[in-house]
DNA sequence: TCGCGGTTGTGAGCCGGACCACGGCTAGGA
DNA sequence: TCCTAGCCGTGGTCCGGCTCACAACCGCGA
């Protein structure tokens, strides 16, 4: 396993060198390529994983066959903790959006570790924390804030997760389709693309397939406010 | 501290009466009336409290005054949990719906406890893991379903936690007023009180201030879907 | 007893955003 | 090289739900 790419993950970055590595031997890894599914929705698994490379998205679908993203996790982030700690059949489907790879622990590994190093819980426990602080945070969007203002704010978020800067502005390569960003603010795709087209029209930003280019941060946080 | 209801509480109902009760001891106690303010989003504060006795309404406010509810919490359920792990000023607003107490923990009492007992963490991780399951669940809620369907789903949900059968049916004294309950399924209150009306007119449930009465569960959980 | 503030019931009008229907564009496979 | 499948851009229509407006009601204190 890569251990660079485990300790920016916040649950290790605070183990030292024989630590992070001891946990890094009893991970495995895998792989995915764009489009495959990790697991489904309702499975029972109980693996942690944590991605060392690419990106996936976490949904779930209604009944009638619409979607809804709940996250998009990139390096050193991870997922599929609820099924570790609250017993209960996977709650979201997570599917590559990128090539991408992970490390995993199962549930006895991590209890293992869990016992003798509290600060290995305590790492577990402001993640989840901070976890739950966002999904409130995506309620009171969803109540108090218009679609182009929820399609701001998501943008601004994956700039600051994986956008890099240049002279001419914030380069975010986020690899979603506008379908996808809409399920991702819980709009239609139509919705989404007239915000990003009066967006792009009034000069905050550029569009590019799969990504774009923030001129504006300035302006497009005011308007996620 | 009563002890009783603090072994209500998922968090310590698998400890020992001896553990139970060294804990209850460093706890302190508060009392609210209707209507007060335990703490307000944006104070510091880093105490975890447990309701031993009526109801308190968590809630957000957006920058022109809305409210959002995000959750209405009674005897034996914990809450100001994420400032203890998640250091950052509280994210809610706290407000006795009927009169109230707790029992409070500071940040280091908890920590000191934490380290020598493995199995606190684990309940204090299922915890998280199990309001953040929930959250998740709200959030697909706001986005898939239209507001009759989430006002059915929220009286389930405060039935199943403070309803009482009868052979009239089930009897919850949820304590909200439907404008508190239009800010807890994130709708208006106008919209709310039809939603009601029409339930009521096909017998599926019988009003009454601030709480109502449940007559066909079948027929409300369908709808709720 | 009489207000009076807080709550509940209900109608009218308007608007954001979903849904539908295209047409153009681009990339990848035969 | 063309053909096809997925994306992307953009109009039109319609409806759920918000806002506004007002009336009835209930309990409470002066």
């Amino acid at each position: 396993m890569d251990n660079d790419v485990l300790r920016q993950a916040p649950l290790f970055s605070s183990l030292d060198d024989e630590a992070a590595t001891a946990l890094g031997g009893s991970m495995a890894e895998t792989k995915l390529r764009r489009g495959d599914v990790l697991f489904h929705e309702g499975d029972s698994g109980d693996k942690l994983y944590i991605v060392t490379e690419g990106k996936v998205k976490l949904g779930r679908s209604s009944s009638d066959g619409r979607e809804n993203l709940l996250a998009i996790m990139g390096p050193g982030q991870m997922f599929g903790e609820l099924s570790l700690f609250d017993p209960g059949p996977r709650s979201a489907t997570v599917t590559a959006v990128t090539d991408a790879s992970f490390g995993s622990l199962s549930h006895d590994d991590l209890l293992r570790w869990l016992d003798g190093r509290p600060q290995v819980a305590r790492g577990l426990l402001s993640q989840l924390a901070s976890r739950l602080r966002k999904s409130n945070d995506v309620v009171a969007d969803l109540v108090f804030s218009d679609v182009p203002g929820r399609v701001a704010k998501a943008l601004l978020d994956l700039a600051d997760r994986f956008g890099r800067t240049a002279d001419d502005g914030v380069h975010v390569h986020h690899d979603l389709t506008q379908e996808e960003l809409a399920q991702l603010v819980g709009a239609s795709r139509e919705t989404v693309n007239k915000a990003l087209a009066d967006f792009a029209s009034r000069g905050w930003l550029r569009l590019e397939p799969r990504s774009v280019v923030i001129m504006d941060l300035e302006r497009l946080s005011r308007r996620a406010r």
